[in-house]
RNA sequence: GGAGACGUCGCAUAGUCAGGUCGAGUGCGCCUCACUGCUAAUGAGGUAUGGGUUAACAGCCCAUCGGGGGUUCAAAUCCCCCCGUCUCCGCCA
């Protein structure tokens, strides 16, 4: 959620946000009401309550020869209070709940840089390579179905047979090339100095709701039956509520962890979309950065995160464009977002492999996740910034079909090789 | 899955089975000061978080003893539920 001050000093500014968004300005004037609610009714509750323990600290104290004389009209006197005491609770409590729904409703402050508008709004920052021109080379690429078929690499007849349709095994080299992806960028990773770790993929509804993935559950979420759990959707959820209710240290930070998990989404709302092989799947395996650092460090981090994923694209040696994504198109924690598209040979455009968000301390404010303060300030909430290293099949997708040649091999990129122990897939009989 | 024990201020603990002056004692750690040629030792003081009020991270007030609810004038303390940890049994990779 938002810096609650910002939005009592500056609510114009929340207001311009959630313009660009294209979200509700009217939240914002909901959230202030609620806020004036909330303070007076905690000012109500508090004389109350101060006037209660005064009475009760002489209720003990009443001591002497009258003494029960004395306890039994305070006791008549507190006893009345105790039950304004409780409804001013009551009132308080509702109010505060009123004023935190209202609050968490409003999404965080786009970056000035962030471009207005939605989806197609998008700001195409860099172009990276050259889309390979297979016309010039004189063949019809393949897709990567077919391409998977040959190589023995996806089974996608058999994912439906066994988990319905957008499920797939992958086999042979295609489980291989799976391997070889993620320790490809687990070592980068390392490297960079990220911290590699192995997230569950299931979290808690808590852990889904600080990182604001919870409002997705109906279309994006799976929930697990009989349990109160979800699987998650990325390691975002682990990583980012694996320091929940903690206050770190200032040289704690930055701290970076690389993250592999399985991710899970339903695609609810993608019905026809991508129907054909992995690029939208339920369920795939994906590392992901994510980072706790401060407010003032998160936009150069930011950047750092971007680069670390252009670098890994780099290294897999394919075209892509790097878009700012613009407001209306991020989540409702991100403050701007980077996503890196390479060139989908058979589909002729750009497709999301990675990206990059900037979630400021919208996270870490409903985690409750704080930084000491230096001597004299109190502590705050970090920034966290997370950023997909390679997300398995879409990298998949976007290998098979860039360095696919006319027989339908596949050339290993140079950085793969090392880990999958052979410079060209074949195709199977 | 069955049986039981436990969860207190960075760490370790006291307080719970007799409810009130307990936001909470002690030791360690940490910070400041004093003493000391330096270090160590010693002595004095300080050392949680969130919120309200406020110019104030001065003061005052409220909340918080795993989380939530209940009993009571009053709950760390009594009752219920949940979460977590540990031990034993069963099962299992």
């Amino acid at each position: 959620m938002i810096d609650p001050r910002i939005l009592r000093d500056e609510p114009d500014r929340v207001r311009a946000s959630q313009r660009k968004r294209g979200a509700s300005e009217s939240l914002v004037d909901g959230a202030l009401a609620a806020d004036q609610a909330r303070r007076a009714s905690i000012a109500t509750f508090e004389e109350l309550r101060a006037e209660q323990k005064a009475l009760g600290k002489q209720v003990a104290q009443a001591k002497g020869p009258d003494a029960a004389e004395m306890k039994a009209e305070l006791l008549a006197r507190t006893k009345a209070v105790a039950a304004q005491v409780k409804e001013a609770e009551a009132a308080q409590r509702e109010a505060e709940d009123a004023w935190t729904t209202a609050l968490k409703q409003i999404r965080n402050i786009a970056a000035d840089e962030t471009p207005a508008g939605g989806e197609d709004d998008f700001v195409v920052l860099e172009t990276v390579g050259t889309p390979r021109d297979f016309a010039a080379e004189g063949f019809e690429p393949r897709d990567h179905v077919e391409l998977g078929k040959l190589l023995g690499a996806i089974d996608l007849e058999r994912g439906a047979k066994v988990a319905g349709s957008r499920f797939y095994f992958l086999t042979g080299v295609g489980a291989e090339l799976e391997f070889a992806l993620i320790n490809l960028a687990m070592e980068q990773a390392r490297e960079a100095g990220f911290i590699p770790v192995i997230a569950p993929a299931l979290a808690r509804p808590e852990a889904m709701a600080g990182t604001g993935f919870l409002d997705q559950v109906d279309d994006g979420v799976y929930k697990i039956e009989g349990d109160d759990l979800y699987l998650v959707g990325t390691s975002e959820v682990p990583l980012a509520a694996y320091h929940s209710d903690e206050i770190l240290d200032t040289d704690f930070l930055p701290r970076r962890y690389a993250g592999y998990s399985s991710c899970f989404r339903k695609e609810a709302g993608s019905a026809g979309k991508d129907t054909q092989g992995i690029i939208r799947v339920h369920q795939f395996e994906k590392v992901e950065m994510f980072v706790y650092t401060s407010l003032e460090d998160a936009a150069a981090e930011h950047e750092r995160l971007l680069q670390w994923e252009k670098d890994f694209l780099d290294k897999l040696e394919l075209a892509y464009q790097v878009i700012d994504v613009a407001a209306g198109d991020l989540g409702p924690s991100a403050v701007r977002k980077f996503d890196c598209e390479a060139w989908i040979p058979t589909q002729g455009k750009y497709r999301e492999l990675t990206s990059a968000s900037n979630c400021t301390d919208f996270q870490a404010r409903r985690l409750n996740i704080r930084q000491r303060g230096a001597e004299g300030e109190s502590n705050r909430p970090v920034a966290t910034l997370n950023g997909t290293l390679t997300a398995i099949t879409r990298a998949i997708v976007a290998v098979l079909e860039t360095h696919q040649q006319p027989d339908g091999s596949v050339r290993v990129p140079k950085a793969l090789q090392k880990w999958l122990g052979r410079e060209v897939l074949t195709p199977i009989a």
